[in-house]
DNA sequence: CTGTTAGCGCCTTCAA
DNA sequence: TTGAAGGCGCTAACAG
């Protein structure tokens, strides 16, 4: 048989009070006497009582849960606003029910609705580009929705970043400064806006400012994985570039190694800036330049932010832009 | 006003037929009449009906959520382990609640009694050492649970590992083979038995059948981190150890590059294997030879495991051992 | 093949 | 400060 699973009523009897006065101990209202709050309790630690969330969860309408969309787990950058996540969860008295997409929109839209079947409080959503589809269910839904480290073109729902732009101008102004008149571009798709938008056009803004001419030639579309990167070389080293801005460090240090297995000099010979400062840059021999990114923070000021959403608090901005910075390591003269 | 839900009994109403008929179309039991399932898919369609999970898991016991105890997300070993779990459970059409323990006591306890709250069907746990509490709490709870690459000296509950002992002393032993008298032993807590038992066990092993004494001064016992991988230079040096078996790779490359960056060259004077075959170890210059384990592979068995179980199904064996292997890199001769 | 009827365990007014 | 009663939305026998 299964063991007997004892509920508020079970306990309500044994100390002969009503199930409301039990759930209003339980629930830390204070409008019960001390004295029978004493016994309740007793009561409760001798039965062993735990409250059954997923009955409250139907009474109360509130889960305690929210849903957060992954690109994929094991990837660092996402790992590390994941981690933040949680962090300010825990803190808040939620849990999180993770879901990995790997970007895919299908899986994305599936994930997204089963996540709302399970009456999550909110959701975090970090992904490289927002479907119209995915952005329909955010704004047909009653759950508010955070995104983490991933741009909204319509400002719709909260979100949280650095100024991609900015950072990635900043990066391609340090490689000119130091000789180089040819920089590559590389980063994942053009079609997500973090790439195509935001970055590429810090990468512009640069040049122009530089008075050096924009080429397609010196942008490269690619993987944000350490194979990518070694597979990369040639076509980067065939453009002519002397330096490279990238939008992942898995992808800078495969493109790293394959320049220094290849006998290529870096920095002497070929300078690289990477994007998010993840413990590969340290590792990797030379170490990488690379832009610094709060990631942890990224995903705690999400969550923090989520919370109040769901709290129904009044929020200044819902897009919040957290501070970058630079990193200088071996990578770079 | 909060937008009205809709429940299965506006569809009832609305496609003329019982709850009861709408809840069969809902969960694709078969005994229903092709027309009337045509009539009531047509009007959930129109009323766009989202079955609440919540009411669901009240109503039938089973939440179709595990939860997953997990260290730390942003620990590559652990993201491997995750990523194959919720695969896996994705599959089943489970989904996970994540929770970081940090390995602390406290917080697992914690973090399963609010896993057990909220009615999750079954829980994988991930960490180095299983408290008595703990298993204290697993063994009075029905809900089954699965270790996912963690010992249980006990053997009560179900888990998948690969024999990390056999792993330790073949490292050992090439690392012999190759001319080291001095090989140290570098793991996290010894207190945890994966490294106090199994690996060291293993490496003892190792040395008696070569005839090497078993040296107290050999054995390090640190951190999982690069950082404490760095810090441990000098001790090790000064220990005489001219090769080293280690039981984490930020550890090792942490390790490899202190020695590296102060003039020691690997392999030549100092030889390193170490033990998750992670990215880390292919993207270390020299790269490091490693025990291969399937991580993936690992999370995703579990998972398998633990559906079985929920399902309760007849298990064979509870506990499985996964096939490792040895990939040989730049980091031995 | 379909409908009726009880709950699942808890929260939340509303009275007292 | 406490109790009574009515749901929350759905599943699960049990009839028919």
């Amino acid at each position: 048989m299964e063991k007997q699973t004892i509920t508020i009523y079970d306990v309500a009897r044994e100390a002969a009070v009503s199930m409301a006065t039990v759930s209003r101990v339980v629930n830390g209202n204070p409008n019960v006497k001390p004295a029978t709050r004493k016994k309740v309790l007793e009561v409760i630690d001798r039965l062993d009582y735990r409250p059954n969330a997923v009955a409250r969860g139907l009474a109360s309408k509130r889960t305690t849960t929210v849903g957060v969309i992954i690109p994929d787990v094991s990837n660092a950058y996402f790992a590390s606003l994941a981690r933040g996540i949680d962090d300010v969860a825990t803190m808040y008295k939620y849990n999180i029910i993770l879901a990995n997409s790997d970007g895919d929109d299908k899986k994305e839209i599936n994930v997204l609705n089963t996540l709302l079947a399970k009456q999550v409080d909110g959701v975090i959503f970090m992904g490289h580009h927002l479907t119209e589809e995915v952005r329909g269910e955010f704004s047909r839904s009653k759950t508010p929705v955070v995104l983490a480290g991933s741009i909204d073109p319509d400002n719709q729902v909260g979100s949280v970043n650095i100024d991609y732009r900015e950072a990635m101008k900043d990066a391609t102004n340090a490689l000119i400064a130091s000789g180089n008149k040819k920089v590559a571009f590389i980063s994942g798709s053009l079609l997500d806006p973090i790439n195509g938008v935001s970055r590429l056009n810090g990468y512009k803004e640069a040049l122009t400012e530089n008075n050096i001419t924009f080429t397609e030639g010196l942008v490269f579309e690619s993987d944000y994985s350490y194979k990518a990167g070694l597979a990369l070389k040639d076509r980067v080293l065939n453009s002519g570039a002397t330096a490279a801005v990238a939008a992942d460090d898995e992808l800078s240090v495969g493109l790293l190694n394959s320049l220094t297995d290849s006998g290529v000099k870096v920095p002497d010979n070929f300078e690289i800036i990477t994007s998010n400062n993840s413990l590969y840059t340290d590792m990797a021999r030379p170490s990488v330049t690379s832009i610094t990114q709060p990631l942890y923070d990224i995903g705690a000021v999400s969550m923090r932010l989520l919370t109040k959403l769901m709290n129904k608090e009044d929020i200044e901005e819902k897009s919040i832009i957290l501070p970058y910075g630079l990193v200088k390591r071996g990578s770079t003269k």
